[in-house]
DNA sequence: CTGAAAGCGCTTACAG
DNA sequence: CTGAAAGCGCTTACAG
């Protein structure tokens, strides 16, 4: 049953086992004659390649290591689908590995990539350690960072813009004539929470305003209702708006304010998100969100993945792709304002 | 930088390359003052033993195929997040396609994870052609079906119970009160659709009942949401109840009803779904629902799999699990009938 | 164009 | 316990 070699390929078709091989091999010569009795041998005896032993020789596994996390975000499955297509366009195939926020288990993660020798690195809303990303690259493994990004000094990355995306964020509700906007960030361990903070701030400060409270949602649903329910838990002044560090923790948010605190939206407050999920666009949620351009951010990773891997002594970059704001129904707009 | 080889490891250490060889072998014998100088000069040079090169003489590759589709339905990440740790527990690493229900490209996936070497294939609901199912047999490569199967003929398969299921949704909503109970049901060329449909008639009948209305959802939300239009999309009697063969989809029916033409759920129509993905949990939703045990379907699946690489020539087997009804908001119940 | 041969990095009897 | 040697299934100069 299991392996038919190609030796035994050769045996039947009457050839050498290299004759074989070079007619496997895309732009070996081989001659019209000899390749028809290879063929035909392969046929009958139901052969092919085995890759394993190929990448052994070759140094090319063409397999990529996935590292991916919060799959209950729908972020994360729709980037895993799009990075799928996008590499198997190029002919790479995709060990796959979830991680948890322990560090101690991403350790584990990249070490089996090396063990499985594959030729790069995604780590999707991962931090990496300064060990494991020297242990990369004394291995000669490009890593990139997706969704998140480690500074200078860390791995290449690819990210959207989100200091500006949450400025703008800001903007957006200052306009809409929010005066007392909360924000649930993002986990504030990450760049990406970090950063959605940050331009917020600014983004209200370039109006002399302050965020009338800021607190970790940890990309939690658990914990972002928790926030959701103490900000209107007492009598004192309530948020007019809230902006929420991705659109996950903002269905949180939205089914405790409405379901069970009875507030509505965008009447009594309004609610912004980041991301646009497929999910904010469905009738239940509607949310206004700051849209992760997806598509981009994936073509992206994967064209300067290959790149690196084609050149590994390329420069490390920090590409930052940019978002649009999307208006939905969540939040009042500056129109509806002077209407 | 690249590769480090257990000779580098075996000179340094002056040992060897089989006592190197031994030493990353659970089991060899070694000793003590051998297995220090290995680790020592390992350890220096950031050696770890290559496992394509071993899986290629042991035969063993470790790598399970994953073929998956549908990721937009919220059941199949957790489905893969699940399968992922569970073969992690036993060693495994995953190999991840996407499909569609394209055979053709389902075709080249197989015959990607047969060049692999993949040691087995868990397809989850994707369906295999006899020639697929063939080909994996002949290069002795076990194959599961997940939430799917195709017969007694087909390849083993673990599924949960759907005809007695969608039996028991019949009976809740009869009970509940409800005399027009529509069924928008699953893609009818996958065995789940086509069961939960024909369990969902046989419980209608056992009260001598017959569907108001029974028409092909897809498993995609824009079929189903037209669906939902069409059923209400004149003045005739309409369903009082609606019985969605995904949850998915029943999110899709749901945002059409209350967001598109105002009608109240559950006052105006009940609504139940299947699978109990977490979204179905929360507020905005909070729907009935026949409960896919997830959890244990995907220890079966781990586990059959694993018994057939183990012993090929073991029975296949048709594993069906018995879900449970989650009763939520979303339909009217017998009890609030009588109230 | 073709075959014999070396070698990719490992495991595993085998003899000592 | 240990090393020399064969071999897993392939690719790739090399000589013809």
């Amino acid at each position: 049953m299991n392996s038919v070699t190609s030796n035994d390929v050769a045996r039947l078709a009457g050839v050498s086992q290299s004759a074989v091989s070079r007619f496997f091999t895309p732009g070996a010569s081989v001659s019209t004659k000899t390749a028809e009795k290879v063929q035909d041998a392969a046929k009958r005896l139901g052969y092919r390649p085995n890759v394993l032993a190929r990448s052994l020789i070759t140094g090319n596994s063409r397999i990529i290591g996935l590292v991916v996390a919060y799959l209950e975000n729908q972020f994360y499955p729709e980037a895993l689908e799009r990075l799928s297509h996008e590499l198997k366009k190029k002919g790479y195939h995709i060990l796959v590995f979830m991680a948890s926020n322990d560090l101690k288990e991403t350790e584990g993660i990249v070490e089996n990539f090396i063990d499985y020798q594959v030729e790069g690195i995604i780590a999707a809303s991962v931090a990496l350690s300064q060990n494991l990303a020297e242990l990369c690259r004394r291995h000669g493994i490009p890593v990139l960072l997706f969704n998140r990004h480690q500074g200078s000094e860390g791995p290449p990355s690819v990210t959207s813009e989100n200091i500006s995306g949450s400025h703008a964020v800001a903007e957006f509700l200052v306009r809409g004539g929010h005066k007392r906007i909360a924000h649930i960030s993002g986990w504030l361990g990450s760049s990406t929470g970090r950063d959605r903070e940050n331009g917020f701030r600014a983004g209200l400060a370039s109006f002399g305003m302050k965020p009338f409270a800021c607190i970790d949602g940890m990309y939690r649903r658990d914990v972002a209702a928790d926030v959701a329910r103490a900000l209107f838990a007492h009598s004192g002044p309530r948020p007019d708006a809230i902006f929420v560090g991705n659109d996950h923790m903002a269905f949180a948010v939205m089914d405790v304010l409405r379901c069970e605190l009875g507030i509505r939206i965008p009447e009594d407050i309004s609610v912004v998100g980041y991301d646009d999920v497929p999910l904010a666009a469905w009738g239940a949620y509607d949310l206004t969100t700051m849209r992760q351009p997806l598509n981009r951010m994936v073509e992206t990773v994967v064209h300067d993945l290959l790149h690196r891997i084609a050149d590994p002594e390329a420069d490390p970059v920090q590409i930052r792709i940019e978002g649009e704001l999307k208006i939905r129904g969540s939040a009042r707009t500056a129109k509806e304002r002077t209407a």
